[in-house]
DNA sequence: TTGTGTTTTACGACCTCC
DNA sequence: GGAGGTCGTAAAACACAA
């Protein structure tokens, strides 16, 4: 250890038992071998940390970073209750050798942090269960894509059936003219015998025949 | 070594509550 | 009106690539 890490050394250790006079004085973070880089800070109304000595008093201070064990215990605090009451505030920056101006603002910054995390969180949870909707959503455009090939096909199956069915009765229609002025009491539809009813039916009866269009009786809303 | 991005400490402005 | 909160930001400290 050299004379500036010994000096830097019990600088740091001053710093724990008078954190204000550190604050406006050490020169840089214990450890560290780099040379602080001074900027001017816009002037504080907290006397204890800006205007301490420091530099001859000119309003100059260099901010110090906590030691491990003070934020240790510090964050076991935050994690014991996020607000912060005056006495406990007292207390911790008594037990850590801290300004209570310093304590408050570490909880003001903890919280700050504690809700961008949580924010975080929950912008990734959303965007998950987002992406979760936009799978299903896929797959149920997929899905209604097939059932419209299924409706199309069926349609133009009943299409094809309603024109084979309208040949056949075009046909049958044509014969049964030329039947009917030979025999009055039996129409005869092509190759298929019409018993005419009492009731006077008997056309109709035709798409009944089993027969005839067994298996499509479902056609007849259609026609 | 230096430039640059990130984290940490600190503050000012403003708001709310008692 | 004072204490303590959030929010936005400055600046020191730090990490790290080039």
């Amino acid at each position: 250890m050299n004379n500036q890490n010994v000096d830097d050394h019990n600088l740091l250790f001053i710093s724990q038992m008078y954190p204000s006079v550190y604050t406006a004085s050490i020169p840089q973070q214990a450890g560290g071998s780099k040379p602080a880089r001074p900027r001017r800070r816009r002037k504080s109304k907290s006397v204890a940390v800006a205007e301490v000595g420091g530099e001859g008093g000119n309003g100059w201070f260099r901010k110090r970073k906590l030691s491990d064990e003070q934020v240790r215990m510090l964050e076991m605090s935050f994690g014991d209750e996020h607000k912060l009451e005056s006495e406990r505030k007292d207390r911790l920056a008594k037990e850590l050798g801290l300004d209570p101006r310093q304590v408050a603002v570490w909880f003001q910054n903890r919280r700050a942090r504690w809700k961008n995390k949580r924010l975080e969180d929950e912008y990734t949870r959303l965007k998950n269960a987002h992406e979760n909707v936009v799978v299903e959503k896929c797959r149920l455009d997929s899905e209604v894509l097939h059932l419209k090939e299924q409706l199309h096909d069926a349609e133009r199956e009943i299409q094809r059936l309603a024109l084979r069915v309208e040949g056949v009765l075009s046909n049958s229609l044509i014969s049964s003219s030329v039947s009917v002025e030979a025999n009055q009491t039996t129409p005869f539809f092509g190759d298929y015998e019409v018993e005419v009813g009492d009731d006077g039916g008997g056309y109709e009866n035709l798409f009944y025949s089993p027969e005839y269009i067994d298996g499509f009786e479902w056609m007849s809303p259609f026609m």
